[in-house]
DNA sequence: CTTGTTAATGAGAATTATTCTCATTAAAAA
DNA sequence: TTTTTAATGAGAATAATTCTCATTAACAAG
């Protein structure tokens, strides 16, 4: 099992290459780490992780290498509300596509699937007239529920 | 016409009164602002457009305000991809409740009613669904689509 | 209308996430 | 292996937001 079949990598590597981008230790890292744990997490965390698994690399890497990694869609970035951004790994196949449930209060973040009562259908309807109606390109979107975890319900 | 039932004032003293928040200057001047210009602002927006109907308030303030002003519902905040927040009145009935296409060009915001092909009754059955799955109390929602303008899709 | 209480203000310092700079390193094409 | 140039990392710089604290003003009570 050589080094790019492993975890993956290949398919990253073909995604990077294809955008002319090189397939570095550190930029490897970050993607192994998001592949690896299922979380949402923050630039810093993630820089935390890197920091174990590679050499050290540097925070402005990390973000450099987030930025381009949200660039060329093999990462997804968004807003849980207090101001950090978070990361998680986009999948290939868009039957990992999810939606967000997030807790004011302790923040937590639960995926949930979009392929429940045609949430996805419908979005695409959705999209398919807005884009009409307003002449726009809708090229992503983002769908979150604020409220409280069953933990914070209580206290 | 008194001071007080201009432009709706005497509904945001209602719900300040009841959070116990006095109708200062400043915040009186941040609400007229918002409820005016149909605009999604920043916070620096809404200070430079302060300092120029009031006497200048601080923008520690606006910030402390807009806050304030979140917490009880009578601003709506959120974020629109660049890094700095924007704000919008909240207005009484659900009739206004609309969501965003943002532009990520341009940062142009569309704002366009739910209320079409059931958006809202979709919304509130999925809402009731999550909410009742994950045991998660669910209090607001955010759903932005994000492309390109018309204006953005040539150039 | 005064007065007293205390929430709110405003100037600026502090904090924090993110971006920028630039000399150095290392992917990967040749 | 050599060469080219994209990428790195340390730290400085930036920018949005929050904090501090002495001063002010909203408004309830008299
Ligand atoms: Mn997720
Ligand atoms: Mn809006
Ligand atoms: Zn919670
Ligand atoms: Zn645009």
């Amino acid at each position: 099992m050589d080094n790019l079949s492993a975890k993956g990598i290949s398919w990253y590597y073909d995604r990077l290459n294809r955008h002319c981008c090189r397939l570095t230790k550190p930029r490897r890292a970050i993607l192994d780490i998001l592949e690896d744990t299922g979380e949402h997490l923050s630039a810093e965390q993630i820089h935390r992780q890197v920091s174990k698994i590679s050499t050290n690399a540097g925070l402005s890497t990390v973000y450099r290498n987030l930025e381009l990694l949200v660039r060329i869609g093999l990462v997804w970035k968004f807003d849980a509300g207090d101001k950090k951004a978070r990361y998680e790994i986009a999948k290939r196949t868009d039957e990992n596509h999810h939606h967000h449930l997030i807790c004011k209060k302790c923040n937590t973040i639960i995926d949930y699937s979009a392929s429940v009562d045609n949430e996805k259908d419908f979005i695409k309807m959705r999209e398919k007239n807005l884009s009409r109606k307003y002449n726009f390109k809708i090229e992503n979107h983002c769908i979150d529920f604020f409220g409280l975890c069953y933990k914070c319900r209580k206290s």
